[in-house]
Order: C-alpha cells, then sequence, then structure tokens
RNA sequence: GCCCUCGUAGCUUAAUGGACAAAGCAGGACUCUUCUAAGGUCUUGAUGGGGGUUCGAUUCCCUCCGAGGGCACCA
C-alpha cells in the first residue's frame, strides 16, 4: 500500500524527489503520511502549506481508487486516507499469495553474511548471542525480500594463533586458560584421551581439540538455536593454500605496506583508520587482519557478492575501519562492506552484574539461557531491541515474566485465529468463500486490515536499513489489531455472508503471522 | 590521555529532522452465560544538565556529567 502511495505522490512532484511515507500515530492524520511538501518548500523557496496543497490537488485529479480522501494540515503535512478498494485490494491479495504474500521479487543482488563466529576454543555463550541471532534473522528477511544471500561462519582456527595454542596447553594439561565445562567433558572421554596422548605439539593438541569445540558448537546452533549458516570458512585453510603469501605479494606491489622494527606495516593512515597497522609481525608471523582480508576478498572477488555485513561484537569496533581501509586499498569500493556493531549485553542477576569473560569462566551460554526462558523467548528478545543499544538484561525477570512476554502475545494470536477456522470448518452455516468484502465495515475489520496490509512495507523497509526490531514492534501490532477484533467482533455466528468474509479476513491473518514467524524463526503453537 | 557507543516513564526498550515522545513490564480502576481472560477498556508516569543550528531537535553541532567498550607485533 505504502509503495503504490508513493506512486502516486511520485507522478506530480520532480523526479528526484525523496518521498518518504511514514504511519501516522494517531488515525486522525491519516492511514498513510507524507512530509514531502517540507523538502519541496526548501528547494522551490514556496510555503510548505500551499505546496502541500498543490500536491493534494495533483494527486486527487487523478482520481486513485485506494484513497478516500487526502488532507493537508498545518504546517505542511499531506494525509492519506484508504478506501475501501484499497482494503479489498489488500485482503484479496494476500489470500492470493498465501506463503508468498510480503515476499519481495527476485533480485540481482548478492548478499554476504557473517556473524557469530564463536572462536572455537568454547561454547557459544550470552555474547555471541546477540549478534547471532540478529545476523539469522536478517538473512531471513534478506531471502525473503528477494536477496541471494549466503550465511557464513568464520572460524578462527589457525593453528599459528595464540588461542588455539593456549587451548592445546590446557588440553594437554600445561595450563588453564580455557578449563570450562565444555573442555572438561571432551577430557573424559577415552577416545579424546588416547588421542592427545600421541600429541606433543599445542598446537596441535589445540587443533585438534578446536574442531571437536566447533563441531559440538555447530551442531548446537543448527539443532537447539536454529542459527542457521550454509558455510563455516577456515582460517587454518587460508594458511594452508598459502594465501597469505598471495595476498602479501600485492599488497608489495600496490605498494601499501612498509618494514618498521622489524614488522611490516599497512598505511593504514591513509585509509581512515586512526593509526597504521602491523600485518606481519617481526617474527614473521601474521596478525588476524591478513587471514581476514583474504577471506572478504574470497566473498567479494571470488565469489563475486555485491555486498558483505558484517555482525561483530562491540570490542571489534575499532577493527572495522582497518578492515574497510585496507580493502579500499586493495580496490574495493568501501559501500561494499557494511559492519554492524552488536553492541553489549549486559547480565544482571539479582540487581547484580555480572561479567561474561571466557577468560573466568563465568559466562552464561545462549544453551543455558535457551534452557530457562525457551527458544522463542530467546530469539524474540534479542531481536526486540535497536543493535547499538547497551542491553541490559535480567535473567531472573525474564524467566518470571515470560508467561506475560510479547513473544507469548504474539503466538497467541495465531492460535486464536486457528481455532475460529476448526470451529467454521464443521459449521455449515458459514460454507463457501466469500464473495466480497464489503461487509467488513467495523472500526475493528478495518485496522485488522491496515495492519495486515503494513507487512510486505515492514519487509521491505527492513532489509532496506536492517533495524530487525521493526519486525518484532510490527508483531505485537498485528497482534494487537487481531486480539482487538477477536475481542469485539464475530466470525461464527454473523450472517452468512459477513461470516465469510471475517473468515476471509482471520485466514489473512494466519497467513501474515506465519509469514512473519517464519522470518523471525519462531514457533506456532497449535494451542497455548 | 585519545577514540567509539549509549543516557528517554519505577524497570526494559521504540521513535535517527516532523504532528499531542510510542510500547511492554510493574502500579491503580473496570471487564468473561460468547470463536481459550495468556484477552479487552480506562489510568498514573519520561527525553541526564547547559548552550547552539532549524519553520520544527530524543535525533544534528558544542560543552559538562554519567555508563559501557576500544586504544597490542591478541583474535
Amino acid at each position: 500500500m505504502k509503495q503504490k502511495i508513493i506512486e502516486l505522490i511520485r507522478k506530480v512532484v520532480p523526479k528526484e524527489t525523496v518521498i518518504e511515507i511514514t504511519v501516522p500515530e494517531n488515525s486522525k492524520f491519516g492511514d498513510y503520511s507524507t512530509n514531502v511538501a517540507f523538502s519541496l518548500a526548501k528547494i522551490k523557496n514556496k510555503s510548505p502549506l500551499v505546496l502541500a496543497e498543490e500536491i493534494r490537488k495533483k494527486i486527487l485529479s487523478t482520481k486513485p481508487a485506494i484513497l478516500k480522501k487526502i488532507e493537508v494540515a498545518s504546517p505542511g503535512f499531506i494525509n492519506f486516507f484508504l478506501s475501501d478498494k484499497a482494503y479489498e485490494t489488500v485482503l484479496k491479495e494476500i489470500l492470493k499469495s498465501q506463503k508468498n504474500y510480503g515476499r519481495g521479487g527476485k533480485r540481482k543482488e548478492k548478499i554476504s553474511l557473517d556473524y557469530l563466529d564463536a572462536n572455537p576454543t568454547g561454547p557459544v555463550h550470552l555474547g555471541h548471542a546477540r549478534g547471532g541471532l540478529y545476523g539469522d534473522v536478517l538473512s531471513n528477511v534478506l531471502e525473503f525480500a528477494g536477496y541471494k544471500v549466503s550465511r557464513e561462519f568464520y572460524v578462527n582456527n589457525a593453528k599459528s594463533s595464540g588461542q588455539i595454542k593456549s587451548l592445546g596447553a590446557t588440553a594437554l594439561g600445561k595450563g588453564k586458560e580455557y578449563e570450562h565445562d565444555q573442555l572438561l567433558s571432551l577430557l573424559k572421554k577415552p577416545s579424546v584421551k588416547s588421542a592427545l596422548k600421541k600429541i606433543k605439539l599445542e598446537s596441535e593438541a589445540g587443533a585438534y581439540i578446536a574442531k571437536l569445540i566447533q563441531k559440538e558448537n555447530e551442531n548446537f546452533l543448527e539443532k537447539k538455536a536454529k542459527i542457521h549458516f550454509n558455510l563455516f570458512f577456515s582460517e587454518e585453510s587460508i594458511y594452508q593454500k598459502k594465501l597469505i603469501e598471495k595476498l602479501l605479494t600485492e599488497l608489495h606491489e600496490k605498494n601499501l605496506v612498509y618494514k618498521k622494527d622489524g614488522a611490516l606495516w599497512f598505511i593504514a593512515k591513509s585509509y581512515g583508520d586512526s593509526e597504521d597497522r602491523v600485518f606481519v609481525r617481526s617474527d614473521g608471523t601474521p596478525t588476524y587482519v591478513l587471514p581476514d582480508l583474504v577471506y572478504h576478498l574470497d566473498r567479494l572477488r571470488s565469489r563475486k557478492y555485491e555486498k558483505v555485513i558484517d555482525i561483530f561484537g562491540a570490542d571489534h569496533h575499532g577493527y572495522g575501519p582497518r578492515l574497510k581501509g585496507a580493502l579500499s586499498a586493495l580496490g574495493v569500493n568501501r559501500e561494499r562492506v557494511e559492519v554492524l556493531i552488536a553492541q553489549t549485553v549486559r547480565l544482571t542477576k539479582n540487581g547484580k552484574e555480572f561479567k561474561m569473560s571466557k577468560r573466568e569462566g563465568v559466562f552464561v551460554t545462549l544453551e543455558e539461557l535457551i534452557k530457562q526462558v525457551g527458544l522463542d523467548v530467546a530469539r524474540f528478545f534479542f531481536i526486540t531491541v535497536s543493535l547499538d543499544t547497551h542491553f541490559d538484561f535480567d535473567f531472573m525477570l525474564a524467566k518470571k515474566h515470560s508467561l506475560k512476554n510479547p513473544v507469548y502475545y504474539v503466538q497467541y494470536a495465531i492460535v486464536r485465529a486457528e481455532n475460529i477456522l476448526k470451529k467454521a470448518k464443521n459449521n455449515p452455516a458459514i460454507a463457501g468463500p466469500a464473495s466480497d468484502f464489503k461487509s467488513l465495515t467495523t472500526k475493528e475489520d478495518k485496522q485488522l486490515i491496515l495492519e495486515l496490509g503494513r507487512f510486505p512495507e515492514v519487509i521491505e523497509d527492513t532489509a532496506r536499513d536492517y533495524r530487525l526490531h521493526r519486525l518484532t514492534k510490527y508483531a505485537g501490532e498485528l497482534a494487537r489489531a487481531f486480539h482487538n477484533f477477536y475481542q469485539k467482533e464475530r466470525v461464527i455466528g454473523e450472517a452468512k455472508e459477513k461470516a465469510a468474509a471475517r473468515l476471509a479476513l482471520v485466514t489473512a491473518t494466519i497467513i501474515v503471522l506465519k509469514n512473519l514467524f517464519g522470518v523471525l524463526g519462531i514457533s506456532t503453537p497449535k494451542k497455548m
């Protein structure tokens, strides 16, 4: 519906005008509203009120069927009120498109998303959960909007890295850094015990354990957290394929690096970073950036994704400019790389904060969280807040209020809707499909249809700005419209025509809710 | 010390230049002989302080205060 209104406006304003449409909070300002007269006022040096009136008249002269009226409100907003025809169009479209309602047409652009990236040195904990769930749902949205999406997990398993060596040392009893439950239970297995006996090198022991941990984590993510990936990119494989050397050659050829103090430095400062960065240490080993650059070039150059999105934790926020700088130095357009930073989740328990740190071994695992509050709640919870909010999460409170949770509110709507369908099925009084929707005239009918009609634009807007909390917010609004309808209106018991029309409306609600749940990755319970 | 992010109702969060700042939870008052009351209706209550830009600022700029994160030849 939004798109249709934008088209109406576009016909009567200069080509390059940016048209923004909002859904006003107060219904007296219409179903949709635009401030386009304000931006035009600056260019044309005319009063926004006068311009708004001009636009209103021009649109009206095209006799748009989807609009009942257009109002101009001081100081220059233009408010649109939908016609009955528009409501009917929405319902028909939903019933016709079914599973594909809201789905965007196939787009050429391919997007590669990288998220979660939990190190293979320990379990997936709450710190990973936010970015991980965000990445999973964002992938769903982008796919639903029509993009081809690759869901990727970069595995930090390089044998030469400090953390793998340290993991190996812990496994061999020569260190304590990674002495957590996951490792300890692995070490109890006879097969692991005997395998480790044959290994002397810490890096080899670390690589062996990392592989096992990674496998456990992958399994957990897929089966229990429903966070999906289609590619696990191994850092170690980059070393084995000698791709670092290849990249270094390119960096030298392009004069992007220099020697200082025995190390090799990248001229990061010339590419927007605050200072130059070491790429190869004085002992000859590469820093983390080099393999990561290889990985990004693999996505951007070899596999030719138009866009790559990385979701990093807050502790990596300084890393984005470095990565982008190096990539642009190598000739990649910065615009193709999007770095999203997931701010820290602070966990409070009984009003007291406790830190999640691998080093201290007192982290809360995602598995534990799911066990405590349920998968649907956990997923919904993290998606409800914007990524750049420092998020305080009271563990006890989440558990305590889980019955009053917004997730249940939304799921309850679909349970109620399904129940109506089930009862109607055995009721001969409302057999047959609706011939028209003229009988849907109450405020509740219309509000519900209006919300259903917003679904495609919610998907589209979210695929554009990646703000996933729009989805959960919309879910609440749609559910509210339905609960309201359910409370005040009847389906079974109404006259035949009306009952059929209402039944179609309920069916449409189920379709939209299911499509939305699919994107959010939450379940649709049969009863509650 | 420098850099990044954040500060909104009692609590957790929306609103990223637009209209009387929006929800949920918590608090108060109503509401089921009806397709599940895990529902509906009403209600109390907020932009950290101070400047500036703008027709219009939670949003942009400056400054102060507060919280978190980063400033490695860690990943």
